[in-house]
DNA sequence: ATTTGTGCAAATCGTTTGCATCTGA
DNA sequence: TCAGATGCAAACGATTTGCACAAAT
């Protein structure tokens, strides 16, 4: 029950049972459509993808969806929390199934992001905002660029 | 020289020979456009703004132009390190017209940019990236919300 | 004179929306 | 049943591009 099994085979086995009460905890009912993109998010570790890459994926894996539906509910997963919207300039948008705090290292040439854990990181001194304002997030992302080969 | 003076006026003036200097230093050709849209990036201080936004405000200025060009001036400027491009996630694309390194505030609200100066955040323990990779940028963005009315 | 830049309008790309149909509780 | 979801295709907004024309050296 773990082998080479397509979203849509394991959908019918069991861990999708936990993915279905996540999603109706988080107040959406567990639809074909949002069980297969979960399990595609989240069954594979941590990830970033765009909504065209995860079309793709579960286009290849013979789940029937619309590009619609993906862009909608990589919208709605993160509206509820389960997914995290990432800043890179880039034009796409990017989601993270990694919500907890952490920061990313955005390989420029391939427009790649790697995690950074939080712990390894240190933002110090934030300089307080303006009054009435207060930090909701704050976002690092670390350029990386292929090392000239020198001394 | 100086009072309420438009782009196009002042480009008869004498601020505008530094501009042309810079343009020309930076091997692009000081024409019409590139100097009016330099004196409207550079004379007014550090700023963030809009490919769309410096569109109108040329226009505004009198100055005949067309979006095209501001596009292709806005990246060129970049191109030769005249302007930053800054990422923050929402659609538009925007331009920082100050390339020294610091961070920023971004009010979620209005999507308003605000700069921190450099000396005011410390980002402690970047944890080195893998093999052959270089650090070439590090961008902070502190997301502000209205603070909720409270204690 | 030659090279480089500009303007326009059409093309592109990622993303969103309207609406008829379908599905899960 | 029936609110809520989905699919499709058309709409969208920001940005880019192709090409004829204009300007800078």
């Amino acid at each position: 029950m773990s082998s080479g099994a397509t979203p849509a085979q394991v959908m019918q086995g069991c861990p999708v049972h936990d993915l279905r009460v996540k999603l109706r905890d988080a107040g959406l009912r567990p639809t074909r459509q949002r069980v297969a993109l979960g399990w595609l998010l989240f069954a594979k570790g941590d990830r970033h993808i765009t909504a065209e890459k995860l079309y793709e994926e579960a286009t290849g894996a013979r789940v029937q969806i619309s590009l619609a539906t993906v862009y909608n509910t990589l919208h709605q997963f993160t509206e509820v929390g389960l997914l995290r919207e990432i800043a890179v300039d880039g034009s796409k948008t990017y989601f993270d199934t990694n919500i907890s705090n952490h920061h990313h290292f955005l390989f420029e040439e391939t427009n790649a992001l790697v995690d950074i854990p939080d712990s390894h990181i240190a933002v110090g001194a934030l300089p307080e905002a303006p009054e009435g304002m207060e930090v909701s997030r704050v976002d690092v992302i670390i350029r990386l660029t292929k090392k000239v080969a020198s001394a």
